[in-house]
DNA sequence: CCCGTGATTTAT
DNA sequence: TAAATCACGGGG
């Protein structure tokens, strides 16, 4: 009690979070759309203790609901697990998957409308230690969160944040980067990664990633 | 390339 | 109830 403050935990800092954390309108679009506007932001996460977690987003990827085979709600499947893709956007879907991973999707559109977008990798920016202790002790930068399951286990995203508000939530919210907002040189645009069997949906240009950069979770 | 791993979904 | 699936990651 009563330490140092380090210059990340600054009183400014923080402060300064609140007026930056995105609002809800900034969700309130398709999920091709949101997936690029959020190349370059920080997701920010707060930690039981006082600790903060932060990276700038590199790397995402759109799922179009209803139509799109390789979604969790293609032909608008509904069940325990996707619940969370129905409600409003803003909205954190986090689940389980191959025994032993997390990923963590935003929820957009509108209420009822099942899209998301997956993020797959941040360049690490605050607690990259703490990070380390999650991952491992020889991980380097690049490795930490060059993965959306690496990201999850990193920054301490499971099944507890499912369904929270993004807007409101005290524990994982996003903040507006002042440089964010990339041009389409900066941009590149690929298939996803990791769904072969959504037929004609697996070769659709859904990914974007920040050109170059080696936070990514492949070239 | 292979395979761990177990919740979730889908098929009987 | 049983079987198949899986928006991954680490190790050859």
């Amino acid at each position: 009690m009563f330490g140092i403050l380090t210059a990340g935990d600054s009183t400014l800092t923080r402060r300064a979070s609140k007026t930056r954390r995105l609002s809800r309108r900034f969700y309130q679009t398709d999920a091709a759309s949101l997936a690029q506007k959020l190349l370059g932001q920080f997701l920010v996460r707060q930690l039981p203790g006082g600790i903060r977690l932060s990276g700038r987003i590199v790397e995402t990827e759109a799922y179009l609901g209803e139509p799109d085979q390789a979604s969790h709600a293609f032909g608008l499947r509904r069940t325990a697990r996707n619940e969370a893709m129905y409600a409003k956007p803003g909205t954190a879907y986090v689940y389980f998957t191959y025994g032993m991973h997390f990923c963590f999707n935003i929820v957009c559109g509108k209420v009822n409308e099942p899209l998301a977008v997956l993020i797959r990798a941040l360049e690490p920016i605050e607690g990259v230690e703490r990070m380390r202790e999650q991952r491992g002790p020889r991980i380097p930068d690049t490795g930490l969160c060059s993965g959306p399951a690496k990201l999850c286990q990193a920054l301490q995203i499971d099944r507890d944040l499912n369904g929270i508000d993004l807007v409101s939530d005290k524990r994982l919210w996003l903040e507006r980067a002042p440089n964010a907002g990339l041009d389409d040189e900066h941009i590149l645009n690929t298939p996803r990664i990791g769904i072969d069997y959504a037929g004609s949906w697996a070769k659709k240009p859904l990914r974007w990633l920040i050109r170059g950069n080696p936070h990514v979770s492949r070239g």
